[in-house]
DNA sequence: TTAATAAGTGTACATCGTACATTAACATTC
DNA sequence: GAATGTTAATGTACGATGTACACTTATTAA
């Protein structure tokens, strides 16, 4: 930021028709996905306050007044689902005039991925309750949640074919058939086993451990690790994921 | 959006710590990009009211407590630059807390693109001046415009690339050089020429126009224009631009 | 031992990207 | 009006990549 000219805050209280211009509220919501080896998901609560009580929503709440929006973000998912340190993107703002019946509300909406397995949501504060609700499932929703959510998912669908970001909804360690599994429940799709494979090796993006799978009737499947280090490296020189 | 339960805004008063939270400005900025056969250019305003009188600055100003972000966008590049009725792409939000020295204002960051030439600018309102600026010829900027910029600019970036907005840039009627070069220009990149115009042609998008430039000292280009019907037509069979 | 199941490999063919050479159509110059 | 300069437009050869599908391998259960 350029250096500042000599102004205070107080100036602006000098000037009263200002005033109305600071009348919003701000808040934030978070579309979290998660992915159990079968099912995408959205970690939904369920709201224990007004307005729409007992309605499902997108965890989220107002920002403070000097508060920045990722902090806040973080803030109201651990107090809402006890969540902590999630991985955040932002997604879009949404500001129509009536979309908050107590006022005008604008939100910044997140999304967030994550290993399911990693993280054990608790309703709190005023959530009666936050469960992982699978993506063809969703009811009703508060607000404009819902179109939040629609949001959410279509660009979840473009980024994941762009930049390697489906490794944060599986395990650290997982199969080749894990990985495809996920794509093709993500995309509605179907892909060659072959050459998913192929392409995906190719990449050289994945570490190949020397562990496989255990106790299932058939050949064992090899585990592998995605390399985030490997592809910042190749990213620098010109690559780009492309599923 | 599901029916409401009956509130109305008046409980909001009830409780006045909640009132605190309704004390954010917020506003809209928008980086309007345009090309004019040789380089990529943004439209600038020359702050004339303070903060930052005199700073150049990106045309946005602060949206009315019962007014829609786009319609903010719309109606504040009117006033600002004479500009009407342009195509909008919301960007991203800017948040932080001390961004703006007059108080907690988010702004709502939005992107444009258009024929340079069907538009001619014009300061009014506080701005003092509003003028196209080659991208590389950018100093100073008023708040966190700068950042504003960068981000709308590698947003473009991957965007052009993704999908066939370039055209939002060139006059209906142009080479498959002109659009080569903006391409080129764009993405910092050179491409081989029958390379470039077999991939574009393959995909179908031009309407090759009975029509050639006038008056070069060479053998004269074919005029093409975009068709954006056949791009949804393609888009809906699962088509999808890339170059 | 055999069957069932999914992992993992190989191959042939079509499609696409890349580099580069060739021909075509205009204005300008001599 | 023929030669020259300049960019448009087309063609081609080769390598890389994508696609479909067959085959082999490693495990459990019967």
């Amino acid at each position: 930021m350029p250096a500042l000219p000599d102004y205070s805050p107080v100036e602006t209280l000098n000037h009263p028709e200002i005033g109305e211009y600071f009348s919003f509220g701000i808040s934030v919501d978070c579309v979290v996905f998660g992915y159990d080896g079968k099912d995408v998901k959205v970690l939904l609560i369920e709201r224990g306050t007004d307005p729409y009580r007992g309605f499902q929503a997108i965890p989220g709440d107002l920002v403070h007044p000097r508060e920045d929006a990722v902090t806040a973000t973080q803030r109201v998912l651990r107090d809402l689902t006890g969540l902590t340190d999630v991985y955040l993107e932002q997604l879009q703002t949404f500001a129509s005039v009536n979309r908050h019946p107590l006022g005008r509300v604008a939100t910044i909406a997140y999304y967030s991925l994550l290993k399911i397995g990693d993280y054990n949501p608790r309703p709190s504060s005023w959530a009666t309750a936050a469960q992982w609700t699978r993506i063809q499932d969703l009811g009703d929703m508060a607000f404009d949640h819902k179109e939040i959510f629609n949001a959410a998912l279509e660009r979840l669908q473009t980024k994941v074919r762009q930049k390697p970001i489906g490794f944060e909804l599986l395990p650290e360690e997982f199969t080749l058939a894990d990985l495809q599994h996920l794509y093709e429940t993500l995309l509605n799709t179907e892909f060659d086993k072959a050459n998913f494979r192929k392409k995906i090796l190719a990449m050289d993006l994945l570490i190949a451990l020397d562990k496989t799978q255990k106790a299932v009737r058939h050949r064992p499947a090899r585990l592998y690790r995605f390399d985030p280090a490997r592809y910042e490296a190749l990213s620098k020189r010109g690559f780009h994921f492309e599923l």
